[in-house]
DNA sequence: CTTGGCACTCCGGAGACCCGAGTGCCAGCC
DNA sequence: GGCTGGCACTCGGGTCTCCGGAGTGCCAAG
């Protein structure tokens, strides 16, 4: 038996499953993929990948069906990733581009992914805080209600109203503003928390007392990463593709796209954006989700990824196709982002 | 044959059906409600509804199930409102106030809903154009580039790049960010797109020529209310549960639940926050979502509301719940952006 | 106007049946 | 040793039939 044979074998009962959804036998894999062999041979090669466990058939008599250990061997092994069109690159692009706003970046970029995979698509807003602050804003709401407004480089706003035990004056928050923003802008929010804790020694003594209270009370609304997990879904139509089994496939899929907690570890430690990761079936972090699989990656600068974004699917997806798509837009995004 | 009971059993009908989802025949009506009549009346009485257009059979010999037109009669002469009950307020005001932040409120609002409802639900943000501003906050991006932040007195944030034909100085910009918001806030965007439009006259005139182009360009910024739209949705995994017709029934919905101008269409005119609209089957703008309902209202001040939100459900929902839901969430939303 | 009776309809589940696709195995062939 | 054709076997799933039960409409009597 040739054992290069039998991976071309694997390799065509995966390709024809995903695209058929339905178990394939071996007469009709050697038709449609001129295997050269006959039937009873691929029926050999079949019987020893389904002994080392990357094919099952889901009845007697029925053909087969990979495994996840099958999609494993061949998205590792077996596949190169699709490059992209010419027409999709200047889609994407252009598609990304005509965004004036980073809600309107990420808004695009998921509904472009959900639409390029025909897939469920997540896309996490830029981390707060692996990326730096370009300026605070403070605003009176009142005497002792303080809003305070994060602007950080990749255009990502974030508010926080904070009550404050003192009286606030115009004066005093006119002077804070400036040497909020001379110790913390181009700094990342955790190294201006302890810029910022320097701040009220170099006051004088009036003032320091108030400068306490407020800078403790910004630094911590502003380190209270709560909200870090922004999180954005798209393509959720696309789970009517999904097909039959709508109570083990479709509903846990949308509770889960409900819980944006769950969705961060899905997309889980996908954070470097050199590689896209495919998360498959049990392999997954949700029990519940152990049909689907996750194809995901990191964008922003390619040494340290400032979020996430990947699409989910079952798992019997297009795994080549979704990994394209995936690393072409996360990387449109970075470079749109660079520029901004 | 007494109208009064007439009623009585449409209503019968109606609370049935929704909590069976099967159609009802008149012997096991008469066993649940108590009516003290016989079934064979009954049968008269459903005659004579169906005469009316109130009911109908899926197919003969089955028993009956309400008509759109039914609902309609249900809900505008058979329903009052259900009172929350104390812990189901208690639950709202604490789940709604914990929020510090407007993103949170509104996302907190739609899950509340979806719980409450085991809808799907839809919120709204307050809407641009009917708020006012609370600050003007202007962030050089480059030389020519500048961020302009809008904060909204109901807290919102808003933010658009505008890209200016004239070189910027940090003086200049202080000088703009001090009329723009002694001119702007407390102001609507369209009354305060008018008062900018007056600045450039006011400045003498080196700096004239430039305040004419930003502020053209900010004002135009300002009013381009594409994003006015900002809508949230919650509680998709309630889909799950509208049961069978896959095809005719979840998969439009998803569609539509994707399409963020379609929302806006099915809230629609619940613009009013002193009435609940409710919008049954095909009295609804959409053609694909002919056997769902909207249950809507608006929020904020009482006289105009910011914007409204609501749940979309199977015409076979339960409508008094959903309708005290919608107006106690409405209600607690509308306190908490107040208080803000 | 209400009621019991009665004949009629028809949906939907249970069972029987069969076809066809697919398999495993074996013996022969290269 | 690996490939192939042949063959008996399995079994899922579509089709057909059958039947019960729930429900109806109508009618005549109270």
């Amino acid at each position: 038996m040739v054992e290069e044979r039998k991976l071309a074998v694997l390799r065509a009962i995966v390709e024809d499953y995903v695209a058929t959804q339905e178990p394939v036998g071996s007469k009709t894999l050697v038709e449609r993929h001129k295997l050269g062999v006959s039937p009873a041979t691929v029926r050999n090669d079949m019987a020893a990948l389904e002994d080392e466990g990357l094919i099952a058939q889901p009845h007697t008599s029925a053909g087969r069906i990979p495994t996840d250990k099958g999609y494993r061997f061949f998205v590792d092994r077996l596949t190169t990733l699709k490059a992209m069109s010419a027409a999709e690159k200047r889609a994407i692009s252009s598609f990304l581009e005509d965004a004036h706003d980073l809600d309107d970046v990420v808004q695009r970029s998921v509904r472009l992914l959900a639409q390029l995979t025909q897939q469920v698509a997540i896309v996490q807003y830029p981390s707060l805080a692996k990326s730096t602050i370009r300026h605070i804003e403070l605003v009176a709401l009142s005497t002792n209600r303080l809003l305070a407004v994060l602007i950080m480089s990749t255009g990502r706003v974030e508010q926080r109203v904070v009550e404050l035990p003192v009286e606030l004056t115009d004066e005093l928050i006119g002077e804070l503003r400036l040497r909020l923003n001379s110790a913390a802008a181009g700094e990342r929010i955790a190294t201006a928390a302890t810029a910022l804790g320097a701040l009220p020694e170099q006051a004088d003594g009036a003032k320091s007392s108030a400068y306490t209270v407020i800078v403790a009370s910004l630094v911590e609304a502003m380190s209270n990463h709560s909200t870090d997990d922004r999180v954005v879904v798209g393509g959720t139509a696309n789970l009517a593709r999904f097909g039959d089994n709508f109570e083990h496939s479709i509903r846990p899929m949308l509770e889960a796209l409900e819980e944006h907690v769950v969705l961060l570890k899905l997309l889980g430690e996908a954070t470097t954006s050199e590689t896209v990761t495919v998360r498959i079936g049990t392999e997954g972090p949700i029990d519940e989700l152990s049909s689907t699989s996750v194809v995901a990656t990191g964008y922003g600068a390619s040494d340290e990824a400032l979020a996430a974004l990947g699409v989910v699917g079952p798992t019997r997806m297009d795994y080549p196709g979704s990994m394209a798509a995936v690393r072409a837009v996360a990387r449109y995004l970075s470079t749109i982002l660079d520029e901004a």
